[in-house]
DNA sequence: CCGTTACAAAATTTTACGTCA
DNA sequence: CCTGACGTAAAATTTTGTAAC
């Protein structure tokens, strides 16, 4: 930028400082800690006029306003804006272009929370479904021992005799059986692991 | 096509201001 | 209290890319 623009911005900021400097002054709120540049002379009038100047609450929260309707700023829109705060047109694109920079970090930071968030539960669930896959392996080795013990007490007798009583095989391995937990053999792969044992059964010979 | 203008995004710098030792 | 270092948010600038004319 050359100087001729600079002074041109500087001029035209001149009024419009000023005004800031009157509408601020019945805010004071937040508390002034440090005030460089005493001000009492050319020199220091010049400097306000260069200084770079924080927008008033109002100017503020008219810009939110507008930035809340529409991310966007076309040129008449920006005119308007700039005469009704009395901010340099310039000022109002890049209050925009920062508000927008802002907007768009919010955004994926939320974005990120959300998908920890999610990323959490789901580890949550895997460890609560891990869990449940290991006690219903303990229920099927509680319940596979229950029958060989059934089995043992009945020693002597061919569990493929079909004369036998109504604790047969073919009772106890009944599909409803494993229809009632939900499983098939594919549950497991192709091992097969942990239902071995029910298809040994069909083919057992006499005792296991 | 080529230069110009206007604008946007991203990166960076500058400034104002609060906090804290 | 005062002061300087430090951190942070916001304003401004620079760089780069793109579309319209």
């Amino acid at each position: 930028m050359n100087n001729d623009d600079q002074m041109l911005r500087i001029s035209q900021y001149y009024s419009g400082i000023y005004a800031q400097q009157l509408t601020q002054q019945g805010e004071g709120k937040t508390k002034r800690r440090r005030k460089k540049n005493k001000g009492d002379d050319v020199n220091g009038a010049m400097m306000m006029m260069m200084r770079k100047r924080k927008l008033s609450d109002e100017q503020v929260n008219f810009l939110e306003q507008s930035f809340g309707h529409e991310h966007k700023l076309e040129s008449e829109r920006k005119d308007k804006l700039a005469s009704e705060l009395g901010l340099d047109p310039r000022q109002v694109t890049v209050w925009f272009q920062n508000r927008r920079a802002r907007w768009k970090t919010k955004k994926l930071e939320e974005e990120y929370s959300k998908l920890k968030n999610e990323h959490e539960t789901n580890i949550v669930d895997k460890c609560r479904l891990e869990n449940e896959v290991l006690n219903l392996k303990e229920q099927m080795c509680e319940a596979k021992k229950e029958i060989q013990r059934v089995l043992t007490e009945r020693d002597g007798v061919s569990i493929n005799s079909p004369t036998t009583s109504s604790l047969s095989m073919e009772a106890a391995m009944d599909p409803p059986f494993l229809g009632e937990f939900g499983f098939d053999n594919s549950f497991y792969g192709p091992s097969h692991e942990g239902l071995e044992w029910v298809n040994n059964l069909y083919n057992m010979p006499y005792h296991m």
